[in-house]
DNA sequence: GTCTATAGCCTGATAGAC
DNA sequence: GTCTATCAGGCTATAGAC
């Protein structure tokens, strides 16, 4: 692999100025709107030496696809580590995806929207989002171990159900109001109310292992 | 005005086949992918003469935007009126907004994400969305007069709520499983569940009007 | 890995004859 | 209202020199 070297190292430096460079423009004129021409223009190169990085504009967006979601992935598992155990780590993660969703729109539309004719991510791509997936599953299985919520919960329905809160108040946020912040937000300001109504949709058992 | 003349007629015939194959367009190759040129080619006709009907591409996204607006209110009036006024008269209209979004998925995703560089609607185009606003807002006050709802369902939350969890199902369907039927997509046949949710967060209070 | 050069397309939009 | 002609520019992608 030879993945240090001093060549190795430097490439990927540039991958990842283009990746970052594609996000600025991505902001600037749309996901849609992006196109190699204009990485190549801020990045100081021509055109065609993009295609020593990336063999077509697909490509790019698979790589920009990727990053989102390990991006959120990452923000999402750190938010789970700041709170207990259980519901609130839950809690505490979603708000963190939120968070990162609004910090970074133009990859949030990428991932949860589609918006580029023609583009269908890569198996590989999409693996991070897989195991967010998993993730909240596993999450709401430990709630539901500590008598937070029902079993129901952590169940195919359960994720689908949190799926469409989370998504619901950031789709509205993002197309509405994109410029509000997450905690000022008209709509990610209701997260507190919109995950008590998931939780009141599984009411915990009382008293389940004995131990309160 | 003189709008029953033969060349106003034939004049809004042919804006309305410029607006039928621009959806068609749109379905195929993505909203933001719509160009003009394709549109005149399937109509048959040259692109120049296009801009004797809409003087930019900007222009045809803004009447677009405005007709799907308007079906989909008429969609969701005609779903109102299939049903006892109050609350089943909002969820037979939620459903029918939702039966309209999964059969116009163009026109939806134009609506709801903008995916559109540049794009902004006009205040006329956005009108029927604001009527649609408030119908939801006076139906939800129908159903608490009615005591099948808690006052604080028809408010600025309320209607905010609602439209979180309605545009939840609708992104996740879009989004994941565009090709399910509304019936039996992973998202959309959430909705008797995710509507409860709604009801159960504004729960009625008892006999409101001693008439029970 | 970068460049020049270029192919080969596409687009939105305008001018002006008919 | 339709056309031809055209402007003026964009883009992805490839070939091949250095």
């Amino acid at each position: 692999m030879a993945v240090g070297s001093r060549r190795e190292l430097r490439r990927n430096q540039t991958i990842d100025e283009i990746l970052t460079i594609a996000v600025d423009v991505m902001a600037e004129v749309g996901v849609a709107g992006l196109s190699l021409s204009e990485v190549a223009r801020r990045l100081g190169i021509r055109p065609p030496s993009l295609y020593k990085y990336f063999p077509s504009r697909l490509a790019l967006f698979d790589r920009l696809f990727q990053l989102g979601h390990q991006q959120h992935l990452n923000d999402f598992r750190a938010g789970a580590e700041a709170a207990e155990p259980g519901l609130p780590a839950l809690l505490s993660a979603l708000q963190a995806s939120g968070r990162w969703a609004m910090a970074n729109q133009p990859l949030a539309q990428l991932l949860f929207w589609r918006p580029v004719p023609g583009f269908e991510p890569s198996a590989e791509a999409f693996a991070p989002s897989q195991a967010m997936v998993e993730d909240v599953r596993r999450m709401l299985g430990d709630a539901v171990e500590r008598g937070q919520l029902a079993p129901g919960a952590a169940t195919e329905e359960g994720v689908a159900v949190l799926s469409v809160l989370v998504t619901g108040m950031l789709s509205q946020q993002l197309a509405n109001a994109p410029r509000e912040s997450f905690d000022q937000g008209r709509f990610t300001r209701l997260g507190p109310q919109i995950f008590a109504m998931f939780r009141d949709r599984y009411p915990p058992t009382e008293d389940p292992h004995g131990d309160s």
